[in-house]
DNA sequence: TCCGCCATCTGTACCGATAAAGCCTGTATC
DNA sequence: GATACAGGCTTTATCGGTACAGATGGCGGA
């Protein structure tokens, strides 16, 4: 027995004689009715195929969608398969699942009205905003939807909370552990550091546009480290890799590669991320460059797989899963005392990847 | 400027004193206006501090929302930590951000009222059902919600879409290769069979009741290559393990702990996936029993891991991504023809796990 | 001069529900 | 016997838009 139209409230509600307000109450307040009506509309709905109340229109009325969504600076495709941002979204889906919330992923489509459309119209009750770039317009986008959102990793904004670690500060205590263990010729790989695409080596240019929070922060670290040790900065080579398309593994491998295929090899590969880390390890193997004997190597974000890899990795701790989980926590159950800014600790994970230099 | 109330397409009609039509108008069909009253428009509504048509009212009259929907056997902050899962994740995704879809991860609580509540109340256009449990009470909503949807790796149900692998054929072949490298004596590990939490030996009425689709294929599959070859199925242990909670690698690693510390180790192990399988090299690593010198080792999956694992995996590799992709397009574009049955390709990946039994 | 057409707007109906208040009727209270 | 109150159902007023069918006025063509 099926309508010919779709069923709504009110098409039951006339089948059976009732208000529409109480076929509404028979799904949504039993206590407001009798057993007997609700068992019979109950009845009546499902013999007709009434799916029940449509979420959309209840939605409307109710101005609670139970839902928030992500926003990521790469396609979602992307982002999923990075260790650390996975870690991130483990963390936040986590506080969801005990909120009952939905996770919406929003497509990053990158460049242009398509992705900004998205965020516009997404159907959550608020974002958060896991982006690096200063400039992201979706930033203005999100702020005029008047959505309460957070953000992680991201360019502070005024009156929104924040969280994120102390990306100078680990970046510090990683060139420091390489520093006290003698070194003093440095190289570094590093994320782009301006949306161009460009790979290559970083010019003072570059270094100076900087558009990504993150990354200029953890640069930042590295030099003030090493500046604060009397080395020559012009003397640190640092090559800028974007993680995204190909893989940040192997985006590492290439820099790795540029690093010590030419004259004046470092000791000592600073890398912004494990992934590119375990790329710098791979291009070392591929050159019979011994690691740690002739060459240390220190990440960033101790993911599961630098404790994995041979050898493993020395790496800056940060807490992705809590990262999430705070952020979202702060955007499903905002406190009271009005936006905030969480700086969740780093911690310089000792392995084998990092030795003193060879005397 | 701002308005003590939330503004709406009405409101500004009002300020302005057009008809609120031509308001949403000035969003939507910009050729229907003049282009100067248009401006005003947009600029008074700015100015007002309206967001833009709100987008669930919007939704609600159009009927589509832009999203679909994703929902896992466990809850979701497991399954994104799950190789094999987040694969298919990330080839949902691809196809998502190129129909500029949102993708909405749906929290699987488990058991009870609630989980089934967010399938009825989720904002999507239809769902990627990605569960294995054959009595899974959720589809039962999901027919009911009257939406569709595509089952992935999932039991079948008549008349509608399926996407999965031909899970007894793969088994088939994982173990055909220990036969044919002259192996008789096996160990297997296992999905769980029921769910109820259980970790241990397999028992024939678990074996009978079994619940779940692919355990009960890949089973099936090792079975009929073994008993084919004349072996005694009571002969093969079976630990049943839960991937869930702990983590699948340390499920394999109990599981193979259990299989190589009693009398009567067998020279192989069949593993339903490769984080299992790990967790089995890594149990035999601890107990310095020589993979493949002793002990040979096959997986199912062919994620990253196997690849890079000491020693490398041999396994069965699916095609996750392409899982994920070929669903996401089923739903988001369904085949004129009617619902599909899509059976991807599995093939044996030979590593260095496996080896000849030892005379 | 009259007609038809295009470009611009406006009006009317929904889309499918829920909140809040209202209206009976029967019953406990004093 | 009047008052208060609770149970059970209905009414009314939105929630915030968009589709579609007019209405209006200016303008070129016959």
């Amino acid at each position: 027995m099926v309508t010919k139209k779709r069923s709504t409230l009110e098409s039951i509600a006339r089948q059976l004689g009732v208000s529409k307000m109480t076929v509404s109450n028979a799904y949504n307040r039993p206590d407001q009715l009798s057993p007997e009506l609700r068992e019979r509309i109950l009845k009546a709905a499902h013999e007709l195929g009434y799916p029940g109340p449509n979420p959309l229109a209840r939605t409307l009325r109710r101005g609670r969608v139970g839902a928030i969504g992500m926003v990521f600076d790469e396609p979602v495709s992307f982002a999923i398969s990075d260790p650390a941002a996975a870690l991130i979204v483990r963390g936040l889906a986590s506080v969801c699942e005990a909120e009952r919330a939905g996770l919406l992923l929003v497509p990053g489509v990158p460049g242009g009205e398509a992705g900004i459309d998205l965020i516009r119209t997404a159907l959550v009750d608020g974002f958060i905003f896991y982006c690096d770039y200063e400039g992201d317009p979706r930033l203005d986008v999100l702020r005029d939807r008047g959505m309460p959102f957070v953000l992680v990793d991201a360019p502070q904004v005024a009156g929104v909370s924040w969280v994120g670690i102390d990306d100078r500060g680990g970046a510090r205590l990683a060139a420091q552990h390489l520093l006290d263990l003698g070194h003093r010729s440095f190289g570094i790989v590093s994320f782009d550091m301006v949306p161009d695409g460009y790979e290559g080596p970083l010019t003072p240019e570059r270094e100076k546009a900087g558009g990504f929070y993150v990354t200029s922060e953890r640069l930042a670290g590295y030099r003030e480290a090493l500046e604060a040790a009397g080395i020559d900065w012009t003397s640190v080579r640092t090559e800028e890799r974007n993680p995204g398309e190909g893989g940040a593994r192997d985006a590492g491998r290439r820099a790795g590669a540029a690093l010590l295929d030419r004259p004046g090899r470092p000791t000592a590969i600073l890398a912004m991320s494990d992934e590119f880390a375990l790329g710098v390890l791979r291009a070392a193997a591929e050159r019979g460059v011994d690691v740690p004997g002739q060459l240390s190597v220190v990440g960033f974000d101790d993911t599961p797989a630098a404790a994995a890899a041979e050898p493993s990795l020395t790496t800056i701790r940060q807490p992705h899963e809590l990262k999430g989980a705070t952020a979202g926590r702060l955007l499903l159950d905002p406190p009271a005392s009005g936006p905030q800014r969480v700086v969740l600790p780093t911690e310089l994970v000792v392995r084998a990847s990092s030795a003193s230099v060879r005397g």
